[in-house]
DNA sequence: CAGTGAGCGAGCTTCCGCTTGACTT
């Protein structure tokens, strides 16, 4: 008979705590959750107090299965899941699904996974908090009542297969008001004038000063009026400040600032950096990677300690505690942190160095001094103008955490006015003006969101916890509410009004502006279902209302309130609310007349069609058979919303014939797979830089002798003796096709030597599974 | 994979949070 089984949630934590407990305990994981609310019939009984259906989930069978075998053999077991509302829960669910007796066993949590941790939790059991596990029943009735009721609604008002839902409806929302807010975004622009000056020295020396003008003008005219009174102007030092400052550095990573950062320094997307994080976490070289806490343990602050004593001396040691401020944090781990300070690079692949490097020199600095920095502003009058140039600097006097880290930030701000080391003039000192410039400038708009602000957007409203940052951006993304993109920029024209010596040279240069990467779109789906939601379940899109939740579930935690009370106060007035919107309300298809055609005079449409957003030439009605309407879908970046009269009746050019080739029609036409050109029962794609409006017929041609070219060297062998199988080149390199299934080459070996023989073998040959084509979406 | 879009009806879709694999086309 085993004395002791622990229970924990995490296979990775379980062999580590193995380790420190010796052979009196055996140590086993849940993997998270091992039971759910069932899915079909609601799994929620709504009129009998809210009772909850739970069952095991199938891919928890083996696991539980597992456990009631150790459970059987233990003399005592201990739940040692996260001390949260979740893994109160989880501990919960194993005593009722394993039938553990309550008199062998014991709750315990710990915070650092040290020996010492676990054997003072060891020394300490408690009972479960049936109040903690009362407020997870309730979080979860909810999000299954507001998922699954609200859900059915839009497959019925707007389209099949949608889904709505407490944090996932609310990200959509961020992203479709930020769209709106730039859509709407007015960008005016105003004159920046910036100039350099020489400065002569004590020394005989001279030295260059770039300053920028502390005001800005309205208009052109304003500028250029500046610019004359310059002309015969003077321009003396008139001040100079020198202030001291200092940077303290930025707290340890939690799930959701790991994320930002390594989008930012790295470009990795959230599940990226997700994937990466775990093997390094099963490796054993970070923390747990799914926290909101920044807390690090007494251990981790004195190996930091150590380090940085050992690496850069004492003087740039400072050990600071921080406390989680975020809202609804539940602290059941630490910040992520390196498993050992002492190592700063580790042997994985670049990924997993360069992750690891950041959180290393992350926790590393968070732990070290400030940095002194003096700041100067050197302040220069004008002999006539009222106006004043200004120069700034920033010296670094000790660098102290910045020899470490410096964390970025969302915006790119880089002022002219501001330099490093400024040189020492003296007030009333005379400078030389090089050139003056009135540079003309836009606001920014809004910025769109990328994945990783997304989450920051998310966290700052307490909405979604670290678990589900990544899988709630996959979901509304899935779902195609939201679409991740590049856009290029497009071309703008700015005023550049230049001084040299005493002529005003007027310009008009351009730029590119706007251009957008891997940023979050809203699709014309995500609109209208925002708009639904927000006419007809306002509470749940409120920003607010996941706060407003969590009070009521710390309350229930605490023992002031009963959950099913709280659910119950919840469910009425939402649910009838719900009946009256699946009465009244119509169905919703984002429709918008946009004017009618000029040519035909009938009218011009869009709206959400069955295969996504189309515009709609005509109306259509049963007695004018011969009248049906043309419909044509809306390209890519086209809205609903936006899309002009014109860019609609565009539209409907297409399919174009653009003339014969070898006696075959050549058309060009867009699909559901994009622009293609069509000849010979042949489809062709066009490419990024190929516009279908314009698009000649010698460019068609060319394509079409570009695809026969690659479909020569597509097949890499065929043999006589077998032709169903073939050696083919694909986007992923040589592969086999045997029967019409594919199969992987191994890397070994060249495709071009292969035998008919070996081929077979790879086929029928074991660990070579074929590659079949999952049709599930996902 | 690409000439769709009428209308009916059956059966299906869906939430959030805790955790790993099993999948990678």
């Amino acid at each position: 008979m085993q004395e002791n089984l622990v229970i924990v949630e995490s296979p990775a934590k379980a062999k580590t705590i193995g380790k420190f407990l010796g052979k009196d305990f055996v140590v086993a994981s849940s993997m998270g959750h091992i039971r759910d609310l069932e899915k079909k019939d609601f799994g929620i009984d709504i009129k009998n107090k809210y009772r909850p259906k739970y069952i095991v989930s199938e891919d928890k069978k083996k696991v539980v299965a597992e456990l009631k075998k150790l459970t059987r053999e233990a003399r005592i077991v201990w739940l040692a899941s996260d001390e949260d509302r979740e893994g109160e829960a989880i501990a919960w669910h194993l005593q009722d699904e394993l039938k553990l007796n309550p008199e062998n066993t014991k709750r315990i949590v710990f915070h650092e996974i040290t020996k010492d941790a676990i054997l003072n939790a060891i020394h300490h059991p408690r009972a479960i908090d049936i109040n903690l596990v009362d407020a997870q029943q309730a979080r979860r009735v909810l999000d299954r009542i507001v998922g699954f009721e609200i859900s059915p609604v839009l497959w019925k008002k707007v389209k099949p297969s949608l889904s709505a839902g407490r944090v996932q409806s609310v990200a959509v929302r961020l992203i479709v008001e930020r769209e709106r807010e730039i859509l709407n975004f007015n960008s005016t622009s105003y004159f920046r004038v910036t100039g350099q000056f020489l400065a002569r020295l004590a020394d005989g020396t001279t030295a260059e000063i770039r300053a920028e003008l502390s005001s800005r003008f309205d208009t052109e005219n304003e500028a250029l009026a500046f610019m004359e009174k310059c002309k015969n102007s003077e321009f003396h030092v008139a001040d100079i400040t020198q202030k001291p400052t200092r940077r303290s550095p930025a707290q340890p990573f939690t799930t959701s600032t790991l994320q930002q950062e390594a989008s930012r320094k790295l470009g990795f997307s959230v599940s990226q950096t997700m994937t990466v994080a775990q093997k390094l976490y099963e490796a054993g070289r970070i923390t747990y990677m799914r926290t909101d806490s920044v807390h690090l343990s007494s251990l981790a602050l004195h190996t930091a300690a150590q380090k940085i004593s050992e690496l850069h001396g004492e003087k740039y040691v400072k050990t600071r505690q921080y406390k989680t401020k975020t809202k609804g944090a539940q602290e059941a781990h630490e910040a992520i942190r390196p498993t050992y300070m002492q190592e700063e690079t580790i042997p994985g692949t670049a990924q997993e160095k360069k992750l690891y490097e950041l959180i290393w020199k992350r926790t590393i600095a968070s732990q070290m001094a400030d940095a002194l920095l003096e700041k100067t502003v050197i302040t220069i009058d004008i002999s006539n103008a009222k106006e004043k140039f200004t120069a700034s600097g920033e010296v670094i006097v000790f660098d102290g955490f910045l020899k470490v880290y410096l964390e970025s930030t969302d915006e790119e701000s880089v002022s002219p006015g501001g330099q490093l080391l400024l040189p020492a003039v003296r007030v009333k000192d005379q400078l030389k003006p090089q050139g003056i410039q009135a540079t003309e400038k836009y606001a920014q708009r809004p910025a769109r969101y990328t994945e990783a602000s997304l989450v920051k957007g998310l966290e700052e409203l307490g909405i979604g916890r670290p678990s589900t940052y990544a899988p709630t951006i996959t979901t509304i993304q899935n779902r195609e509410y939201v679409v991740k993109e590049d856009r290029p920029g497009k071309e703008r024209n700015y005023l550049l009004l230049e001084l040299n010596g005493k002529e005003i040279v007027r310009s008009v240069k351009s730029e590119i502006a706007g251009a957008e990467k891997a940023k979050l779109f809203p699709t014309d789906i995500g609109m209208v279902v925002t708009d639904f939601l927000n006419d007809h379940f306002n509470q749940i899109m409120d920003y607010h209302f996941t706060a407003s939740v969590e009070r009521d579930l710390d309350e229930i935690a605490e023992g002031k309130k009963i959950w099913y009370e709280v659910i119950d106060r919840f469910y009425h007035p939402f649910h009838a609310n719900l009946d009256n919107v699946l009465k009244s309300s119509e169905k919703t298809r984002g429709e918008r007349i946009l004017g009618s055609d000029p040519v035909s005079g009938r009218q011009v449409s869009v709206k959400i069609g069955r295969f996504g957003p189309i515009a709609q030439l005509g109306e259509s009605s049963p007695d004018k058979e011969e009248e049906k309407p043309q419909f044509a879908s809306l390209r890519p970046g086209q809205l609903l919303e936006t899309i002009t009269l014109e860019e609609a009746i565009e539209l409907f050019r297409m399919p174009r014939e653009l003339g014969n080739y070898e006696n075959k029609s050549v058309v060009v036409g867009i699909g559901r797979f994009g622009p293609y050109v069509r000849h010979n029962n042949q489809f062709i794609s066009l490419t990024r830089n190929d516009d279908p409006y314009t698009v000649t017929i010698d460019r068609a041609i060319e394509l079409i002798a570009l695809k026969r070219e690659k479909e020569s060297k597509a097949v890499i062998r065929i043999f006589a003796e077998e032709p169903e199988l073939k050696i083919l080149n694909g986007r992923w390199g040589p592969y086999l096709v045997y029967k019409k299934e594919n199969y992987k080459i191994p890397k070994t070996v060249k495709a071009e030597d292969l035998s008919l023989e070996e081929c077979l073998n790879i086929v029928n040959g074991e660990g070579n599974k074929s590659i079949k084509r999952k049709k599930a979406r996902k």
